[in-house]
DNA sequence: TATAAAACAGACCGGTTGTCCTGTTTTGTC
DNA sequence: GACAAAACAGGACAACCGGTCTGTTTTATA
């Protein structure tokens, strides 16, 4: 991993304007950006320094530890990357389907056309990171959840509208995001996104029928009890 | 990570016994085993001599970089996992619904009395693994490849005995694929494979209709151009 | 048994990593 | 302007990692 040095001339070493917030923002720009690329473990401290033009003092001063910026990364950006591809468009969706539809073709098409999958930001951190440390788990399991919630409301909002009565919200939405996780994680190691629209067409079937209704199937919310010591 | 001893008393440094096969093997368990519980970057090859109880040369004889045995893990092991854990249950299971069904909840029942998620073996290194090398992404693409043919021709088979006849095999097995690897990511994150049950459900609906049939939806096998150097 | 190759042991090394530490400069506040 | 805190620079450091190297023991073969 190498950066440009993107360093504006300085002929004079003048005088220094101090952007907090302007280097923070480009350093977790860098490690989103590397994070998601070469995963937590394999981005170094360094090469973040190094790509975002930042020194080592300045990097600890807003991130006192690798784990602190890793959890602000997950907590700011993949957490905004969730809601911006996924929950903002199924929101703004006519209907649970459509929004789903919409989501999986938009995601399928910028892959095509980008040329390479990197896989989804928060998938690839919550393999690499949720066993590895409670913090980094729980940060992620929120976002998942947040993202579940998201589409049972709209499937319940459906349901208000007199539409797909038959389908239980919490399973459908389980099933969405499953999907949606899976088929990234099999077009990003085949490196072809296809694998996305042969889910979404399995996806959009599954929604159909209203076979099995009856009493909401009680849930099972319960929690295991320790995920043992890493 | 620590590992016990494991040493059977030593009296007497009397004579060695060479078992290249029991030692290649012993590293292998243990290398699969950290690889799947912490990730391949976060296992040293410090901490696997140790819980292996191997020396350095004696590991380096067998493996001689640590992406070596990486590789082998991946080939001899993890695709070992996929065949047992899901190809063979489904290719005994009567039809592909069945089969489906079965390894979904022999999963769920076996993480439940478990008691932790440590995810799908195959994804958990494709995640971390996928971009960061292109041994590592072909080795582990092929075995998704032969996890979804092993689905798709048992649909094929189902519809030869007049079952099924409206799913299309390469379509419902990738859609089988994905919700399985995304409701193991979620059990993970969550730490509860309650979501595996979920994700069944909504996808036993997945392959019942029979609409749209018509001819085969023509497939669309492109391979993207170049995976971005890492 | 002679001998070479395989199997194994254990120390060693250069490079890297994350973190800490000491200064210097800027900025807000009175 | 005085002064303290924040913002930033850059070096130092100990721990660790993966790989290599040399040497010893076992084993296969003749």
């Amino acid at each position: 991993m190498s950066a440009e040095m993107n360093v504006q001339s300085k002929p004079r070493p003048r005088k220094r304007i101090n952007d907090p917030e302007g280097m923070r923002k480009k350093v977790l720009d860098v490690a989103e950006d590397a994070f998601q690329a070469c995963g937590y473990h394999a981005s170094s401290l360094g090469d973040l320094m190094a790509a975002a033009g930042v020194s080592g003092g300045a990097l600890h001063h807003h991130f006192p530890t690798k784990k602190a910026l890793a959890l602000a990364v997950i907590d700011e950006r993949v957490a905004a990357a969730v809601e911006q591809t996924w929950i903002a468009p199924l929101l703004a969706a006519a209907s649970v389907r459509e929004g789903v539809r919409a989501v999986f073709e938009a995601v399928a098409a910028e892959l095509e056309q980008q040329g390479f999958v990197r896989g989804c930001p928060l998938n690839n951190l919550a393999h690499e990171l949720s066993l590895a440390d409670p913090d980094f788990r729980i940060a992620l399991a929120g976002i998942f959840a947040d993202w579940r919630r998201a589409i049972s409301d709209k499937v319940r909002a459906d349901q208000r509208a007199g539409r797909d009565e038959g389908t239980d919200p919490e399973r459908f939405a389980a099933l969405a995001v499953a999907t949606y996780s899976g088929a990234m994680s099999m077009a990003k190691t085949a490196q072809d996104p296809s694998v996305l629209r042969d889910c979404l067409a399995g996806l959009e079937r599954s929604a159909l029928s209203s076979s099995q209704g009856g009493l909401a199937a009680r849930r099972r919310r319960r929690v295991l009890p320790r995920p043992r010591t890493l």
